[in-house]
DNA sequence: CCGGGTCCTTGTTCTAGATCAAGGCAACTG
DNA sequence: CAGTTGCCTTGATCTAGAACAAGGACCCGG
């Protein structure tokens, strides 16, 4: 019965979940609890204690990291699959926000913590993962640092739109030149470090150019994707 | 005799192999491999084939990005008891590269990652490891996309009198109100991303406010640490 | 159909930091 | 010890992008 919890799950072959065996599923399961999210509703507070953690089975979530003064940095997206939340550490260094609604499949943080000591296949997965969530967070180091704001938004776009395409791969659709951008602009300049204005501006010349299509606020049509990396340039 | 390699090891209190009974230390040492690195010398290229993993015994390495034209972003230092490497990865992201004379425990990937699957408790380090690092590289994403210049430069000369102070404190000595700046301007730049004049004119400014001392081009002598913490800001 | 959100675009101005340029100061080298 | 080289400082100028400002498009509730 604690196994039907998961039986719907959308992500069961893609998260951390998939490390599992039949009976680690059923254990597993018995300590999670699946829970609803509102967009703009906040999961996790920067500073509070590190309670719990959780596998994303739909959405989005956005990481952001914050001066004292109030500027704000988004260090991390998570969509469907992702593992959320900081096993080992005291308390939250980040404050996790839904983008969209969203579920989460939540576990007590040191349950979790002692679970991964029995399931070392699990812990495994964790840590290929963390290792890959470095790398690409090293890499926007880069973004950050030295990239011009064309470069910034041409990648951002690169970015969605194969996360857009291997989710239409995945629910079978296909063709995903077009598609619906996941966040705001103000999102968007919160990932690349950089204003809201300077964003528009950007999606504006690219516009102009040829290299995309806007139509309402949120959708995107690639139509030229072989500028479109030319401009992203970086690695 | 395979341990005596251990016996004198300057972090064998520190490193990944601190999680390992005697046999596993045994076991362990026959697999790694002591190398000499000259400062300047790379350690592993971005774009290589991933080989090898390593412990840094001594001195100080940096790990670069790199963009197409040449742009370069510093998105890791490594001190002693530091794990280098990218275990689970086909190739190397990032060129890592001796800022001193230094001294590796290398071991190879492969063999490494199946010593990993034998020995949870250095897996499990391992992934704390990786955690820390992780929630350091989103911090710093931070620093370089939304702080000035002069919190930049501020922050870092923090960090690096912290990890003057411990390094004292492990050998015994005292107060490292003054201490040595382990790299070059440039190394500086490289890290904040920002240019070596820029980094060069906020130190001359903190110098000129009476927070630092500076003498000869590496030594730094903080007067007024509650300054340096007030213009440091951030978190 | 109206009023007030929220989000986006576009124009103008301003500035932090990049870029360009010129020395200064040690430390080696022959 | 004159010359070279590497690293650092300081000054002058330039510019990408921030900041400020205004208005447009869309949506929703009454």
């Amino acid at each position: 019965m604690s196994t039907e919890i998961c039986a719907d799950c959308p992500v069961r072959k893609h998260a951390l979940c998939s490390s599992l065996d039949d009976e680690g599923v059923i254990t597993f399961t018995g300590l999670c609890q699946r829970r609803c999210i509102m967009a703009g509703e906040t999961v996790m507070w920067a500073g509070d204690e590190s309670r719990i953690c959780a596998n994303l089975l739909s959405g989005v979530l956005k990481m952001v990291a914050a001066t004292a003064d109030g500027r704000e940095q988004i260090v991390g997206l998570f969509y469907p699959a992702d593992f959320v939340g900081e096993p080992y550490a005291e308390e939250h260094a980040f404050t996790v926000t839904a983008l969209t609604n969203a579920e989460l499949c939540t576990i007590q943080r040191r349950p979790f913590e002692h679970f991964l000591e029995e399931h070392s296949r699990m812990e495994n997965l964790l840590l290929q993962r963390t290792l890959r969530a470095l790398k690409e967070a090293r890499r926007r180091m880069l973004c950050l640092a030295r990239l011009s704001a064309g470069e910034k938004v041409a990648g951002l776009l690169i970015d969605m739109a194969a996360r857009a395409e291997r989710c239409a791969r995945r629910s079978g659709l296909n063709q995903p030149v077009t598609f619906d951008l996941p966040m705001t602009r103000g999102h968007m300049a919160d990932v690349l470090g950089m204003t809201i204005e300077t964003v528009s501006r950007q999606l504006t010349k690219l516009k102009g150019a040829g290299v995309l299509a806007l139509s309402g606020n949120r959708t995107v049509t690639i139509k030229d994707a072989h500028a479109l990396r030319a401009r992203a340039a970086a690695r």
